[in-house]
RNA sequence: GGGGCAGUGGCCCAAUUGGCAGGAGGCAACUGACUUAAAAUCAGUAAGGUUGUGGGUUCGAAUCCCACCUGCCCCA
């Protein structure tokens, strides 16, 4: 082996990088004549750099681009930033720097680690969401929807801060308190835009046109959450015969879902959410104080404590009562935070003997609980019964229905449930309904940093919508950043005052939009960034659209994934697809694709890369002890091989550190406080001089990279060392894509020798003119065995196999030019073959050796290569014979054995035989070769 | 609290979907070469298992079903 130079990542990876994006190659143009594939994979956040998750997510998505284009395909891989949002406007709280200064820095950082991917990104297509040319479109989407009945205006709890008289985010509350000022935040209703989410809802659950990973699709379907059961009807009973002036109005209506409308004669109370307005109506005067004391306590609860199952009930009696439809029955109305205002109608029927909670609720009040389902062979008694019985039964109790069987069937399928439906019905008491758990989308934000809401409030207090030819509504840059959670825009004259279609003086909306709204259309974007009489040009929608692959984490599952595909119905159902059908049918394409509403056909998620395990120090400190605690006036980090036998103090792995206590695991899962003395001496081998506390190492577990944690790894620092295409196909090799996995800094070092390895395989190896027949056609078998073995690897997202594939391949390379018996053409075709293989994986090294190859300009201009089965497939196979599922022996057959054949050799094979002994096998079951297995045979005796 | 996912040699992971648990691959380990020595590099080599636990279905279970344990992720 001759190497004529080393493997330097430095010196080809710029160099092929700066031809590839002076040739345009990755230049995706609409071209009907080929097939097109629209690979997106998730845009980032601005957050200021690229960090190993990027390269994750993005890298192998890049990889099955670049393989898609080599089967033919004309790929479109475009990438953008995502760039509205909070963080902007904390750095300009927290560092005085405005939040575009602050966004736009960023992305110009990131858009050049992005390009040390080596990725196949069309930057002619970038789309910024924060660019003016982006966000005035996002304005648009919303005057639509606004002017289309799908966006209005509607009352929702939001925290409130009453110190900042303020809305805060979710973001910005911490333990119900303001994360800035540690003031306490409430619940509180208030105005806010919404778009109709819920009328999708069931179009919404249907994913028979998608391909996208069940995970996603039983979280979605869950987080849409449908119920099928009643509205009934109960209305509030005449006052006390006393009659105090209450405000209680007899005949108030109180709306209720029930999913169980079979209970409805076991209804012994209802309970009213505390925001729930009737409940301010029907307070009686004795009860008042007590009410609005709960309502108040109520707000300062979150949703998350209030729903908590093992939280202790708590509710205050109204002091009215309303009237249970079915049975004239006069029940007691409560209100207790157990109901929430935000599912339903915010008021329950309670069944405490056929529901948990009720239950709870009415033993800990004292309510009555009357049994309206029997369930077989148990005698269930109100007053003594335990815990409510929610599952099946007979009704009783329950008038013309009693002995009517309840199943554990939900809505109509059940028949109680269906014959109570149709009583209803008849009587005009209740009608059958569908209820989602799933609330309207909540899009305005009180903040800064988002694109505005382009609407108008009139003096009169009505609204109008920004005339098209003003949009966008330009966010000021003129602003004050301070840290009181308001939006600058409140405080901003120029912005506020304007004046409506009709000339009078009008103020500007100075909410702006969730980032999820910026997000849910970027696709169409790319399609013509600069595009100026739409959100993109139908020309070029009509090829590209939909997107074929996306590609991203799966904690978007329920909320960006399916705001996306809401935005593609209701765009579908406003028309904005119609000349995009029109050019689609003129081509001869199917216009079906864009009016099924799915913008994504196929979904694939990656898993996280966490960080990676790392032992702490092993120290020696040494001090005064006080009771259990070791003050240390002295720590040194040793080897635990030094360690001295004898010694006072502490000695053991640094497990954690706070400040500057360190918890020191001393062996025999025992553990001792160290706090370190301010002037402590302190030192490290390999630092020099006494060292600072920051720099003792502590035990890290595999968890989740975060800067406190200090398990960050930088994509920068490994490019450095090893170049793109090593740390490309680390990230395809050493996880399971799918689930991620903790880092391995050891483990790279496979990969490093993997493309050093097919660097002097290439560059140093001289084959000899003719080689040996036999040896050739093995190494031509082991290549068509890779060419598949990567071609299902890239198909199926299964990117680790795939390199395996080509490592096992450099193996079989090796040991050829080892043996020095395959000729230079049958070698020269393997390498070739190899390198293509590697293309996707690893495109700079691919290039380059393809170039020195003598090979014509690009590799990724290049076919993928052909698999040929017969030339893939093995002479001899391995017959493996089983007897009672047990491996008893192993037979060299020809490849294409039948089942007769397979069957006549493993009874006579000496492993059966002996089993058997003589006697006749009760069955024979042949697993006949498929894939790259081989036969089996299972004989059962 | 609700929802989702995963558990395979010391470690990261394969196993073509119910068919030999490794002639998938890698890391680590060991031996040798180079080196004063080590690291790195190169060449070679074995060893390692009740597939988290317990039940069930099946001729056959890592794979399907039930229960439990452990870990991770998401939402509120």
């Amino acid at each position: 082996m001759t190497t004529t130079d080393k493997y330097n990542p430095q010196d080809i990876e710029p160099k092929w990088q700066q031809r590839w994006e002076a040739d345009r190659l990755y230049r995706a143009v609409v071209d009907w004549s080929k097939p097109k594939h629209y690979a997106l994979t998730m845009l980032p956040y601005p957050s200021g750099d690229l960090h190993i998750g990027h390269w994750f997510a993005m890298t192998p998505s890049d990889a099955r681009a670049r393989y898609k284009r080599m089967r033919g395909f004309n790929v479109l891989f475009p990438m953008g930033f995502d760039a509205f949002g909070l963080p902007a406007e904390n750095a300009a709280i927290q560092r005085n720097i405005h939040p575009k200064k602050w966004t736009y820095a960023n992305i110009e950082n990131m858009r050049r680690q992005l390009r040390s991917m080596g990725a196949m990104f069309d930057w002619e297509r970038e789309a910024v969401s924060c660019d003016p040319s982006y966000y005035k479109w996002t304005e648009w989407f919303f005057k639509q929807f606004f002017e289309n009945d799908l966006a209005y205006r509607g009352e929702a709890l939001v925290n409130w801060s009453p110190t900042l008289q303020t809305v805060l985010a979710n973001e910005q509350v911490i333990d119900g308190k303001d994360e800035r000022t540690g003031q306490p935040v409430i619940q509180k209703m208030m105005t806010q835009w919404f778009f109709r989410y819920t009328r999708y809802a069931e179009e919404m659950l249907d994913f028979s046109r998608i391909d996208w990973p069940e995970p996603i699709k039983t979280m979605q379907t869950n987080w849409i959450g449908k119920s099928e059961g009643a509205r009934v009807v109960f209305h509030v009973a005449a006052p006390l015969p006393e009659g105090e002036g209450t405000g209680v109005r007899a005949g108030d209506p109180i709306e209720v879902f029930t999913t169980r409308p079979d209970t409805l004669w076991g209804a012994t109370f209802m309970v009213l959410a505390p925001e729930h307005p009737l409940v301010e109506k029907i307070t009686t005067p004795e009860q008042r104080a007590a009410v609005e004391a709960y309502v108040e306590q109520a707000a300062r609860a979150t949703e998350i404590e209030r729903t908590a199952e093992d939280r202790e009930k708590t509710g205050v009696f109204t002091g009215a009562y309303a009237i249970n439809p079915v049975n004239d029955e006069r029940i007691p109305i409560w209100t207790a935070d157990y109901v929430m205002i935000s599912y339903g109608s915010g008021a329950i029927m309670a069944v405490p003997a056929h529901d948990e909670r009720d239950f709870e609720f009415a033993r800990k009040f004292g309510l009555k609980v009357r049994v309206v389902i029997q369930p077989e062979g148990m005698a269930l008694d109100g007053d003594t019964m335990t815990e409510a019985w929610p599952h099946e039964g007979l009704m009783v109790n329950s008038g013309p229905f009693d002995g009517t069987p309840a199943t554990r069937e939900k809505g109509r399928k059940n028949p109680a449930i269906n014959a109570v439906i149709d009583w209803l019905e008849a009587r005009g008491i209740g009608k059958e309904a569908i209820n989602y758990r799933l609330r309207d989308w909540l899009i305005s934000r009180q903040r800064y940093w988002g694109a505005p809401i382009p609407v108008i409030h009139r003096q009169d207090g009505t609204m109008e919508a920004v005339p098209d030819d003003q949009l966008p509504v330009l966010l000021p840059d003129d602003v004050e950043f301070l840290p009181t959670g308001q939006s600058p825009l409140l405080f901003h004259q120029g912005f506020l005052n304007t004046v409506d279609s009709e000339g009078r003086p009008a103020r500007r909306e100075t909410d702006t939009m969730d980032t999820f709204m910026c997000s849910s259309w970027y696709w169409y974007r790319y399609l013509s960034p600069h595009y100026e009489a739409g959100p993109f040009d139908p020309e070029e929608a009509a090829y590209w659209l939909p997107v074929d692959t996306y590609t991203g984490g799966a904690e978007h599952a329920t909320m960006h994934l399916l705001y996306a595909r809401w935005f593609a119905k209701a765009m579908r159902d406003l028309g904005m697809f119609e000349e995009t059908q029109r050019i689609m049918r003129a081509h001869g394409r199917d216009p079906e694709l864009l009016a099924w509403g799915e913008p994504m056909l196929q979904l694939r998620n990656q898993g996280q890369v966490l960080g990676e395990e790392r032992d702490g120090h092993f120290i020696l400190a040494t001090g005064t002890w006080q009771a259990a605690k070791l003050f240390a006036d002295r720590v040194e980090v040793i080897d635990p091989k030094d360690a001295p036998a004898s010694f006072d103090g502490v000695m053991g792995e640094i497990v954690k550190r706070t400040e500057n206590i360190l918890t020191v695991d001393i062996g025999g899962g025992d553990f001792r406080t160290v706090e370190v003395l301010p002037d402590a001496f302190i030192t490290i081998p390999n630092i020099d001089g006494p060292c600072r506390i920051e720099q003792l190492r502590h035990h890290l577990d595999i968890q989740r990279m975060s800067k406190s944690k200090g398990n960050v790894v930088n994509p920068d620092e490994w490019v450095a060392r090893h170049g793109a295409d090593t740390v490309r196909a680390y990230l395809m090799f050493g996880f399971d894509w799918q689930k991620g996995g903790p880092w391995d800094s050891k483990g790279i070092q496979g990969v490093v020798r993997w493309i050093n390895d097919v660097w002097d395989i290439v560059t140093g190896i001289e084959p000899p003119a003719a080689g040996d027949l036999e040896a050739e056609r093995t190494l031509e078998r082991r290549v068509h065995q890779t060419i598949k073995k990567v071609t299902d690897a890239l198909e199926n997202f299964s990117f680790n196999t795939g390199v395996a594939g080509l490592m096992a391949l450099r193996n079989e390379l090796k040991a050829a030019a080892r043996a020095g018996n395959v000729g230079a053409d049958a070698w020269r075709e393997a390498v070739r073959s190899m390198l293509l293989l590697m293309a996707p994986f690893t495109p700079h090294i691919a290039e380059e050796l393809w170039a020195r190859q003598g090979h014509p300009y690009s590799v990724h201009m290049q076919g993928w290569p052909a698999y040929d089965a017969d030339k893939a497939a093995e002479d001899l196979v391995t017959l493996v014979v089983q007897v009672n599922g047990k491996v008893r022996d192993r037979l060299q057959v020809p490849a294409g054995i039948t089942a007769e054949e397979a069957e006549r050799l493993a009874l006579d094979s000496d492993g059966v035989k002996k089993l058997l002994d003589g006697g006749q096998p009760r069955r024979v079951i042949f697993v006949e070769a498929r894939g790259g297995q081989e036969p089996k045979i299972n004989v059962v005796v």
